[in-house]
RNA sequence: GGGAGCAUAGCUCAGCUGGUUUAGAGCAUCUGCCUUACAAGCAGAGGGUCCGCGGUUCGAACCCGUGUGCUCCCA
């Protein structure tokens, strides 16, 4: 078979994984065997292949390979979220594109056009990830919005409202008055816009001259002003805490209260508390326990509606139905016509607007639905201490802090949201506003009969909640119900696959995800969700800015792929990637990536060219066995180290460890040392050892480079099996003394190639070795190949120095270095004075501690002991370069 | 405002229990090589105030305190 230059990832990475799906070996079902379970973390069904998700499936994939090809049963379920924010902005997006108003649309109609998109659009997430190499289950590919999985969230609402977890209660929220709906953080987008700061006087209510003077930018909200804010440390106003001043146009009295949180330098250092639309002012509202006022409807115009009761003058009435951007202007001209505004100010500040409709957020208290986590929390302690005690283990440890700081000062989680793409609430109100909470309507109607003795048709009938849950109140159920946990609990391979073994995730969503998995998994399984939690960083880009759309600093995923092949990809996101830190990623570990392809595949090639020439060699034998020795104890070294590595998830280190096995130990010192003359037999027993390493170092490394190893495992002989799901050699104890020789060997040929290039000997100019040595033993097995590998015709064993040589030394070893060339007296002879000189200041530190008594008295004995022998070792090095120095004259 | 974390070579990071031959790796840089698998390569080299200050200790990159700078989370 004809070799091409370089591996053609392309061809090999469409071939082998669509070979993995014929033969299943992806798909898992119960059996005898240990299983190891990981259920993906589902991207969004908006979502493409992004560079955070390169990072956190490649690690999945990783652990799920190397599972499986331990022999257990790795199950690795992928799939989607329903994101209903997201999903919600496309399909309104695609809808206008059509031009259709989402508000022309009933709840069904539009739910019709979001399944559309949704099966039209959000599966390309998944097909990337095949790109990727991702070894995923894809027969149990799940979707948040599945007929069971929408059951199951309905179930676990109903069960907890019914446990008396769920309660109805009022919130701020980002209202859009335009769009008419709320919005989550996410979708507000804080803009620089040009606007006034009013300075407004408070009269005092006791009659007393003068008032309290505040700057706002909203003098539309001042008719729901509840009381006037000063910091306590502000000399200012401290006298006059706890009187009453009266907001104008209303005449309503009002305490002043103290509290830190007002900045003293901004404005007059004089804050009006508005709760009903302000969010830091409902926060000190609450504290306050002052009353919210509304002054606001849905779309953002002036209501007397909770005025009433204050019967309101003629001019408040006035301003009923008046829009709050007209309203502003009005009000500042009447309190301007009462002489209480002082001043106007041009001001530039940070306001949120609607991602969707453009317009000014407003502050919005609304009914909604949350989970009282102070509850959740007493009945679930293990939530806490489970995680605290390493019953789940995290990686990185330290975000156990973050995780108990959280969980000890959590609020309730709000888990409705004003939207129609997600799970419909299952409450239902009759027309008064009382409610029951079922699954159906017709359960509905015989709850509300029971609990209110009466048809609910005597109430006008009832009406389902418009409102959706939090797409996180249902992915919280994402490891028990891929396996139908929920919706079928007990069942087979809930019981098999639950706890999952491993969860990979990003630190981003330790709360929103990580935290909620395990309280539902504490709740309804009694049970840890999983046993380790690895939290991946953030990917940034080179000057370390988050990856964003607006940056456009995201590289494209598949280009890349495209470009640099899928394990060239796979392996530079993972050397960047330091366990559990942030990643700034380059594309020049992608081109390490490639690099080490062209390695191996080189590699693979050299060994090739080895096949047909095989021979019984006995003389290539016996000068390749120490290598051959030493390589296999090599590998079971490595072997041990990356079992250490992996239980420890660092993943990084254990790449770049089987990185280093075959760059440096495999293809720069073995193959270097077994490699017969040019065009010369090589012995079949070594190249069939040869054979056998490199099928060694591929199953290392096919967790983590997938494709590459299965082409190469497949190239270098003909096989019944796939690397895929190759078993794992069982690793061995090294021999020790032939890594320590190994370690020698290498040393002598760096020594001796840098004394050559130091002296200008020309790689091709042989030379003749003497060795002075008080062990020649140490020598014999290593002798052929060191020949070999610094050129050299002849190795002599001497007791004394030999004249007109180059030398050198490694510990009390010395090396005559005999050649054609001229000798560089001078510089050798600098060299040995460098080595000196280290040498020297090297002993001078080691007699240092032990000079000190105290050191002598108080260190460990085998600590005193490794000094001397640092002692003994410099000193005899020291003598050695001395007398090299000596013989050069 | 509250909390957490980080600072080691030009860059990204290891350095685990304080003592591992006066601090290691990869990448980048420099020098020499188109040597017979690989120039996407080979053989070498240079590069450090372990952020500053103070303390504990016989001994500190590592432990404690403090200052500075950066990052993240929560509000």
């Amino acid at each position: 078979m004809e070799l091409s230059k370089n591996f053609d990832h392309q061809q090999a990475e469409a071939k082998w994984y669509q070979h993995w799906l014929n033969k299943q070996y992806f798909h898992s079902t119960p059996d005898h065997r240990e299983p190891y379970t990981i259920v993906i973390p589902p991207p969004n069904v908006t979502g493409v292949l992004h560079m955070g998700h390169c990072l956190n499936n490649t690690i999945q994939d990783i652990l799920i390979r190397r599972a499986r090809m331990q022999g257990k049963n790795a199950c690795w379920v992928p799939g989607t979220d329903h994101a209903s924010i997201a999903t919600e902005a496309k399909v309104v997006g695609m809808l206008r594109e059509r031009g259709i108003a989402k508000s022309s649309l009933s709840r069904d109609e539009f739910l019709k056009y979001a399944w559309e998109w949704k099966e039209k659009y959000g599966g390309i997430i998944l097909q990337q990830l095949k790109k990727l190499g991702c070894s995923l289950d894809w027969d149990r590919t799940s979707f948040t919005m599945d007929p069971d999985y929408y059951q199951s969230v309905i179930k676990v609402f109903i069960d907890l409202y019914n446990k008396g977890l769920i309660y109805r209660g009022k919130r701020m929220v980002n209202w859009d008055p335009v769009g008419l709906t709320a919005l989550s953080d996410e979708e507000v987008i804080f803009k620089e816009i040009d606007s006034k700061l009013y300075y407004v006087t408070y009269p005092f209510a006791d009659g007393t001259p003068g008032g309290i003077t505040v700057a706002t930018t909203r003098p539309e909200t001042i008719l729901g002003d509840v009381a006037i804010c000063v910091n306590p440390t502000d000399e200012r106003y401290t006298a006059f805490v706890g009187k009453e001043v009266i907001v104008p146009i209303i005449n309503r009295r009002i305490p002043i209260i103290a509290d830190e949180y007002v900045d003293a330098e901004f404005g007059t250092g004089a804050l009006k508390i508005t709760p009903a639309h302000d969010k830091n002012d409902n926060m000190l509202g609450l504290k306050h326990q002052l009353k919210a006022i509304d002054t606001l409807d849905a779309s953002g115009k002036f209501t007397t509606a909770e005025l009433m009761e204050e019967n309101p003058s003629a001019q408040v009435q006035a301003y009923n139905g008046m829009d709050r951007f007209e309203l502003r202007k009005k009000i500042a001209q009447d309190i301007a016509a009462l002489g209480q505004l002082v001043k106007e100010e041009d001001y530039r500040g940070q306001v949120g607007t609607s991602e969707r409709t453009g317009a000014i957020i407003e502050s919005k208290l609304s009914l909604q639905w949350f989970i009282n986590m102070t509850a959740f929390m007493e009945k679930n302690p293990q939530v806490l201490e489970d995680v605290l005690n390493d019953t789940i283990q995290f990686h990185p440890e330290k975000l156990k802090n973050t995780y108990r700081h959280w969980l000890s000062n959590i609020k309730d989680w709000c888990i409705s949201r004003q939207l129609w793409w997600g799970q419909r609430i299952p409450a239902w109100y009759d027309a008064d506003g009382n409610f029951v909470v079922a699954a159906t309507a017709e359960e509905a109607e015989s709850a509300y009969q029971s609990q209110f003795g009466r048809s609910s048709s005597e109430s006008g009938g009832l009406s389902q909640d418009e409102d959706v849950l939090d797409t996180w109140f249902s992915s919280w159920l994402w490891p028990m119900e891929v396996f139908k946990g929920i919706s079928n609990p007990g069942n087979a391979d809930a019981k098999y696959y639950y706890p999952s073994t491993t969860l990979v995730t990003g630190q981003d969503i330790i709360f929103f995800w990580v935290a909620r998995m395990i309280m539902a998994g504490y709740e309804y399984e009694g049970k840890r969700p999983f046993k380790d939690v690895y939290f991946t960083g953030m990917v940034r880009d080179k000057q370390g800015r988050k990856m964003s759309k607006q940056l456009g600093n995201s590289p494209d995923l598949l280009g890349l792929i495209d470009k640099y092949g899928a394990d060239a990809v796979r392996f530079g996101i993972l050397i960047a990637s330091p366990a559990g830190n942030d990643l700034l990623f380059d594309e020049s570990s992608l081109e390490q990536g490639r690099n080490f392809n062209n390695k191996l595949w080189n590699a693979m090639k050299l060994v090739k060219m080895w096949e047909g020439r095989q021979a019984d060699n006995a003389a290539q034998l016996a000068d390749s066995q120490f290598a051959v020795d030493w390589f296999g104890a090599r590998l079971q070294q490595v072997r041990q180290e990356l079992d250490g590595l992996m239980s420890q998830f660092r993943l990084s280190e254990a790449l770049k460890t089987v990185y280093s096995l075959i760059w440096d130990d495999f293809c720069s010192w073995y193959l270097e040392w077994v490699k017969p003359g040019f065009e010369q037999p090589i012995s079949a027993e070594v190249y069939n050892k040869t054979v056998q390493y490199f099928d060694e170092l591929l199953e290392l490394l096919h967790p983590f480079m997938p494709f590459i190893t299965e082409e190469l495992y497949h190239n270098l002989a003909q096989r019944t099996d796939d690397l895929c799901t190759h078993l794992w050699s069982p690793a061995g104890t090294p021999n020790a003394a032939l890594l320590q020789q190994g370690e020698l060997l290498k040393q002598v040929i760096s020594t001796l190639r840098e004394a050559r290039v130091k002296n200008n000997i020309k790689p091709k100019d042989p030379i003749k070795l003497h060795i002075q040595t008080a062990v020649q033993s140490n020598y014999e097995s290593i002798a052929s190949v060191l020949k070999k590998q610094v050129n050299a015709t002849d190795l002599f064993y001497t007791q004394e120095a030999v004249a007109n040589t180059v030398v050198v030394a490694i510990e009390s070893e010395k090396f005559f270095i005999e050649s054609e060339r001229e000798i560089d007296t001078a510089a050798l002879k600098a060299e040995l004075l460098k080595d000196l000189a280290y040498q020297q200041g090297f002993l001078d530190t080691v007699m240092k501690k032990l000079g000190n008594e105290r050191f002598v008295a108080n260190a460990k004995p085998e600590v005193v002991a490794i000094e001397q022998k640092k002692k003994a070792d410099a000193e005899a090095r020291i003598k050695t370069i001395e007398e090299s120095l000596a013989a050069l004259g």
